[in-house]
DNA sequence: AAAAGTCGTTGATTTATGTCAAGGAATTGG
DNA sequence: CCAATTCCTTGACATAAATCAACGACTTTT
């Protein structure tokens, strides 16, 4: 699964709880460059990313921050997975997206985090101290428009997830949820059809507003229906696309 | 309740059905700048926006764009209030947003809008064409780090609303869209306690993803309780705002 | 001014999903 | 390798909110 190079970090996940401690990263050779933020960069701004970024890695389970903190740094993913959530007094949770290599988060306007961070799988990212990378933005506004341009998207992604959480049945839902882990995992350039599902069944649940009872009934019934397979390893084969693309849709 | 100068846009209202021609406008008059994009301006950048903006003026219920529309304008509300919202394919609809003065609209990343919107009262608005906006942006990095802010702002404000669709209960849903109104029109400068609600309650059902029938029910419910009182005119007096408080945040 | 719509409210009933409970599968830890 | 968790699934039951229906208060149209 991951595309990573972690010849740099060997022993870093020995710094326990809170993260692995950051070392120098030469971002020329990353992998996932193409889908990032650093995409659009030049050499010589690449160079100036390169300065100030340090790698790190969390195992499952692991917070990146809490909501409330110090918005200090931002993050890439650069292999595994992340979760980000809002959590109700009373412990509700929502989680508001999954993150996956080449994805960007810690974008704050506020001096804190709007949300909370934690891995889901083995993962590895890119941190960057915020005051230094805004400096840079200022330096480079190519860069600044790509974070627009991200920004826009995000804003998009959210929206569709409204239209989910606010109208569409557990059904829809489940069917929403499994298309765009495929089509994100074809982005990346992975295996979009047996899709790979790391998340647990409870995190599923946090995400499209539902409970996991209902998500693994939902699961089944889907299964029983032949519009899709349960694989082992936690994959999923969206055995018949076009009725589950149906599904999705409401139609 | 509108605060902008509607002197230049007297005749507009008479081009239907799709929004009124539009016009040019002096934006050093502004009374709503300091809400928005323009706030970061100084006068020659000013001068830039005004060189592309035309006023505009919409009825209640007129369309500004449709979901799926080219992207061919951004657009700031200085008087009134706009709905957006996405459709699924058997009619369902989720109001993604209600924007005010000061808010703006319209940006996409695509070549299309993500979503619809349409005037909620009589809405008067400043339109920019995309294309020279974005020339300006290039002009400007302060416009574009301006802008990068409020799409941050508007990406945390996102995620507040999947915890609300997600998680929250009919009252919870319902005490929190009456603070977030309250406090919206506090920071315009307009009163937040009796708070104006002028949209319908269909539209805030499909706001907070619930039904009119719910939507009325639960306004019944806080009023027998003395958490509020409604008033002639669509007011909403917030009598007992801290219960209000503890009933959004499921205490 | 009557007719025809909207809009908001309330009541009766249904239903999708949540809650509670239990057992099996898979994973982790000693 | 076995014990202990944690995760997933399924069943029985409860419930918040949806649906269906009716009506009065306003608005708009004719």
């Amino acid at each position: 699964m991951s595309t990573f190079d972690i010849r740099n970090m060997g022993r870093l996940r020995d710094s326990v709880p809170r993260a692995g401690a950051p070392k120098p990263s030469p971002c020329s050779a990353c992998t996932v460059r193409h889908l990032t933020l650093c995409a659009s960069l030049e050499e010589e701004e690449l160079a100036g990313m390169s300065a100030i970024v340090s790698a790190m890695e969390l195992a499952p389970g692991d917070p990146l921050f809490d909501e409330g903190e110090p918005a200090n740094h931002v993050f890439n993913v650069t292999a595994g997975a992340v979760k980000v959530y809002k959590l109700l007094a009373d412990g509700r949770r929502q989680m508001t997206g999954f993150l996956f290599p080449g994805d960007f988060l810690g974008l704050a306007n506020e001096e804190t985090y709007a949300y909370s961070a934690e891995a889901v799988t083995h993962t590895t990212l890119c941190r960057f101290p915020r005051r230094k990378l805004e400096r840079l933005l200022e330096q480079y506004p190519k860069m600044e428009r790509r974070l627009l341009g991200m920004a826009s998207h995000e804003l998009a992604v959210a929206q569709e997830q409204m239209l989910l959480l606010g109208r569409k049945t557990a059904r829809e839902k489940i069917a929403s949820f499994l298309l765009m882990l495929s089509r994100r995992a074809v982005q990346r350039g992975q295996n979009g059809d047996p899709v790979g599902v790391p998340m647990s069944r409870n995190d599923i649940a946090d995400y499209l507003g539902l409970t996991t009872e209902t998500v693994s009934r939902t699961f089944t019934q889907l299964k029983q229906k032949g519009a899709i397979n349960l694989l082992p390893g936690g994959k999923v084969e969206l055995a018949d696309r076009p009725r589950m693309e149906e599904i999705a849709e409401g139609e």
